[in-house]
DNA sequence: CTTTGCCTTTGAGCGCGCTCTAACCCGTAC
DNA sequence: GTACGGGTTAGAGCGCGCTCAAAGGCAAAG
């Protein structure tokens, strides 16, 4: 079994594909061959590492459209799963959900949005890439300090 | 005049040693060479690019300590620059401010604990290359979209 | 049939890190 | 003197992203 962070890298960057998730990325994701066509909430929680809590938040303020079953309960497809590990990555590279859901809405909206979610996807990088310096410059302080520590004892 | 940002890089790392900032590093940070001993929160707060809200709001949670004048106002001397810098430093890798607080209350302790913080440091290292490794993954899949709107239009 | 456990909804609560407000004080310029 | 642009304090408020609670429904196991 691999982790819910590997299986998040597996997945990443496929969601807007309309095309079902091709075998070999099922593979790689670990899912049972047999998977069913539908996943329920707590099978989506425990392959991503989000919360049930969390992931109906985000359906609540409108960042994802789930599904139900005859018996009122979440039923969540693969595209939709691949959307939710889309998006828990822009998460995790600090982008506001408010951003995100911009961003889906002009997914929405079709082909004629795509220079605008272009732009915003090349904004994104380019904070992530400042991000990825103050990192590191923070790392080299980090490392300064651990070195002096190893050195000599006194601060 | 250099930004804030690259100041903040210039004199990271320094602000436990007791000396006096070295000539070197006050050229490098910009500052007039006749720079006053004590500086007032107006001046640290165009330094470092933090809001003089900011400055108290962490000098009430115990983060910073800070002299008064005669009026009462606050004096910042040259270390107090330093460890506010630090500070920023270690904030913009995302440390709590509690933990900030934890690691100076060990400097204050003295070089028993040293070890401590030494393993602080550590372990905030290691939190740092896994945010490095996540905001790596995360400009990936950045790429990728940004890659495939260049390449088509179609998401 | 009842227990158990997971599901549903709405709404409230929370932890963090600021950020702002109100009421007041200080020192220089006119 | 008085206006003005700083500073001071204690305390309240806020934006974000969850996180939890309450009250109840569904279905398989015993």
């Amino acid at each position: 079994m691999t982790t819910a962070a590997e299986r998040l890298d597996a997945l990443a960057g496929f969601f807007e594909n309309q095309a079902p998730v091709a075998p070999e990325l099922i593979r790689l994701l670990d899912l049972p061959p047999d998977l069913p066509d539908e996943l329920t909430i707590a099978e989506i929680a425990d392959f991503t590492g989000l919360t049930a809590h969390t992931l109906r938040y985000y359906e609540r303020i409108g960042l994802l459209q789930v599904g139900r079953d005859a018996a009122g309960y979440r039923r969540y497809d693969r595209q939709a799963l691949a959307r939710i590990v889309f998006i828990t990555r822009l998460r995790l590279s600090d982008m506001p959900i408010s951003t995100i859901t911009h961003y889906l809405e002009l997914v929405r909206q079709g082909d004629a949005t795509a220079p605008q979610r272009l732009a915003l996807m090349q904004e994104h990088r380019a904070r992530i890439q400042r991000r990825l310096r103050e990192l590191q410059a923070a790392l080299a302080v980090t490392d300064y300090k651990i070195t002096t520590y190893g050195g000599n004892a006194t601060p």
